[in-house]
DNA sequence: GTATTTGCAAAATGTTTGCAGCTGC
DNA sequence: GCAGCTGCAAACATTTTGCAAATAC
């Protein structure tokens, strides 16, 4: 995921800055092995920075999607949390039981997709997939 | 699709009633092409059956999903929308343009799925893939 | 120094609950 | 007839907006 170098660089290309609050949130998703709601984040953002108020990291999370640092995660009980992004196109395994996220990005559906057009006469242009089941830890 | 007699047969086995309002939200399902969000639906339900409540609408979706009769649709601007099901386990095709949706069936994901159980640890029990694109009347 | 960002309060949106009366079987 | 269902109003949760003061560069 970015760091806080490489984000400043690419805020400051878009004229936007590198705050305090900014940075507390991007702290917590760094530092979370799991997905995390707009809620959560800033109960743990408060811990960085006492102040962050929770408009903050709404408009933070917008920006930091933008920016390509984190991603929203589509579960099935919900899509309103949020997971450290890796840069490129990419995908997520979530646990059911702790929502600990990883990515992973070796998705070749190429052959789904062909026939997926052939069949529907759709024009695929992007695709979405997520993986449920139990982290390592959580197995029963 | 479920059509009135199929359902009517499921929900009795629940204990459950076909009402009015509930064939109301059935018929606009089945009726549409697009994916709906609770709102639309409401304001469609009301032509077959004027008193339909929005309320209503609400628990009639669950209860629906529950049979097996519709699906939620998540696409990346929201979760917030409804489709027909067909049986079985099945995916959608959505254009971005119109929110027409198809369903496909003939996801083999198994060597994918496999590869990210080795790589990762985690035990895969479900997954979730839409594709997104643009249909037959929606393209440029 | 200045444009951007912030936190607060308040508004808007979307969804759920409590309850007395109605309806399907 | 009776369990289950309905619509309404109101509660609730979540997200967005308006604005004066604070902050990054």
């Amino acid at each position: 995921m970015l760091d806080e170098t490489q984000l400043s660089a690419i805020l400051a290309a878009r004229g936007d800055k590198l705050t305090r609050p900014r940075r507390a949130v991007l702290t917590v998703i760094a530092d979370s092995a799991e997905s995390l709601t707009p809620a959560e984040i800033h109960a743990r953002a408060r811990k960085f920075y006492r102040q962050t108020g929770l408009v903050t990291v709404y408009r933070t999370l917008d920006l930091l999607a933008e920016c390509g640092a984190v991603r929203k995660i589509h579960a099935p009980d919900g899509c309103h949390a949020y997971a450290p992004a890796s840069e490129g196109h990419a995908h997520h395994v979530i646990c059911q039981s702790c929502h600990a996220v990883i990515e992973f990005d070796n998705c070749d559906l190429s052959d789904l997709l062909a026939a997926v057009q052939r069949r529907t006469g759709y024009q695929v242009s992007g695709h979405w997939l997520e993986l449920f089941g139990y982290c390592p830890r959580c197995q029963p």
